[in-house]
DNA sequence: CCCCGATGTTACATGCAAAG
DNA sequence: CTTTGCATGTAACATCGGGG
């Protein structure tokens, strides 16, 4: 058809009868191709793609929040760059700066976290439009006292001073759902205190224990058959029915002198946690179901020192770790495990197993054998990404970025100092680790910590 | 429309080895 | 067995162009 040089007149019409000819051949042929996919059956459906797992985004770095304002500039400024220079050029300025500004985008990363909007966002706004941010999830109150609660009633609560150490507060919030146990759902808590100080935005409502003082309006019926009573959940019969389970469980899992192998590390875990003099450093989670330290100063001076021997901060982090616990997303200082509970009894807690390096010349033994056994095996532990050593990571192993890291296999020469070595990449991560030392010490780990011990 | 690559930094997770 | 330091890998961040 090409080759013909069809000529078209302007509205799409054809000049000569040639033309014609070739518009009758191919409007007959679009015909035909319609009536054939009548006929067929329709072409297979693509496979569904894998459903997405929705992503908690985590606190943005303080170079995030410097491209998110500079990029913006130095593309104005030069708009011949490709993004890839304007990246450079990013980094390059980024060096410049004093440790005094950067630490400022980190400030603005923090107001970030905590105060809503900072002045860098505001800034920002002007140039790019923020998406909205989605409606808060309803938060989740404790409840304790006793009292009935229904779903739509609004309750007044009342936060716990004496154990939070928090000033004493008020709020009035919606019962939307009741979720079993001794907690519930709460929506449009409001501050209602004499002390206009202590605001916080509705939906903000959060952590430690609230009792509830009165219930202002309960919305449904009042003869006690209440939705909430789907889940058999009785507020008022709350610590019975915990004792009750507590029983059952015992007769599932007799205790027997099971306790008496529990590691020490969470003996003494659970009752620093569980202890009230201890409060305003660690605590449960409301949910009871991870711990929490608030203060790591704190943590490491008042309780590490006097109940972990020389432990600091960042050797009881590891110690999680290696007991299997997991940090929370976007909540600092926050781990878990699914065995170390508020009401854990001591068999659960036994259960907890402590990973340990082979240690004993024994497992050494065991170790080299295997090794020598399944040679690959070494090879499997680097070729294999680590992202699928971790079930919580993607599959893919990183793409190209995780195929560049990856050694070569022994039968590309592999043999003898570690491939880095050989690409210059071990210098740079000298680099980086000089570098990484004259960064401000950080309580958490990663960067020289301050034995508080 | 979707995915990938490129850019530098940070936080986090984990393995290994050494010392006590 | 406990504690610690060091090394390493990975994901995430924002943004644009290019390719399928």
């Amino acid at each position: 058809l090409a080759s013909q040089q069809v000529r078209w007149a302007p509205g799409g019409i054809p000049r000569h009868a040639e033309d014609l000819e070739l518009t009758r051949v191919l409007e007959q042929s679009r015909l035909e191709a319609e009536a054939s996919t009548d006929t067929m059956l329709p072409p297979p459906r693509k496979p569904d793609k894998p459903i997405k797992v929705a992503k908690i985004k985590p606190i943005a770095s303080p170079y995030t929040n410097f491209c998110k304002f500079e990029r913006p500039q130095i593309v104005q400024s030069n708009p011949s760059l490709a993004s890839n220079e304007v990246g450079r050029a990013l980094g390059a300025a980024w060096g410049k700066l004093s440790l005094a500004q950067k630490a400022s985008y980190k400030q603005e990363n923090q107001d970030q976290c905590d105060n809503g909007p900072s002045a860098l966002q505001l800034k920002m706004a002007r140039v790019v439009t923020p998406r909205p941010k989605p409606k808060p999830p309803p938060r989740r109150h404790q409840v304790y006292g006793g009292m009935r609660v229904t779903e739509g009633a609004t309750v007044k609560l009342k936060r716990s001073a004496e154990r939070s150490g928090w000033a004493p507060q008020q709020l009035i919030v919606n019962v939307t759902r009741i979720r079993g146990g001794d907690t519930f759902d709460a929506v449009g808590a409001c501050p209602i205190v004499d002390d206009e100080d202590a605001s916080e935005p509705p939906g903000l409502v959060s952590e430690p224990l609230a009792s509830i003082e009165k219930v202002l309006d309960d919305g449904s019926d009042q003869d006690g058959d209440h939705d909430g009573d789907q889940d058999g959940f009785e507020p008022e019969r709350a610590p019975v029915q915990a004792r009750e389970q507590d029983d059952q469980d015992d007769e599932l899992e007799p205790t027997g002198s099971a306790a008496a192998f529990a590691s020490p590390f969470l003996t003494k875990l659970f009752e620093v946690v569980s202890s009230q003099a201890t409060d305003h450093a660690i605590i449960w989670s409301i949910r009871g179901d991870s711990i929490v330290i608030g203060d790591p100063e704190a943590f490491a001076r008042d309780v590490l020192s006097a109940c972990f021997d020389h432990l600091s901060l960042r050797a009881f982090v590891r110690e999680l770790h290696r007991h299997g616990f997991r940090k929370r997303a976007l909540a600092r200082g926050q781990f878990f495990h699914k065995r170390f509970r508020r009401d854990s009894r001591p068999h659960t807690l036994s259960q907890i197993k402590c990973r340990s390096p082979p240690s004993s010349q024994q497992e050494r033994m065991d170790d080299a054998q295997e090794k020598e056994a399944w040679p690959s095996r070494a090879m499997y532990d680097q070729e294999q990404p680590q992202a699928e050593k971790r079930s919580h990571k993607k599959q893919d192993g990183g793409g190209a970025h995780a195929a560049a890291n990856r050694p070569l296999p022994p039968s590309h020469g592999a043999v003898g100092p570690h491939p880095r070595d050989s690409t210059g990449v071990a210098l740079l991560g000298a680099h980086l680790a000089a570098t990484k030392r004259e960064r401000a010490p950080d309580l958490w780990g990663g960067d020289p910590t301050p034995d508080l011990a």
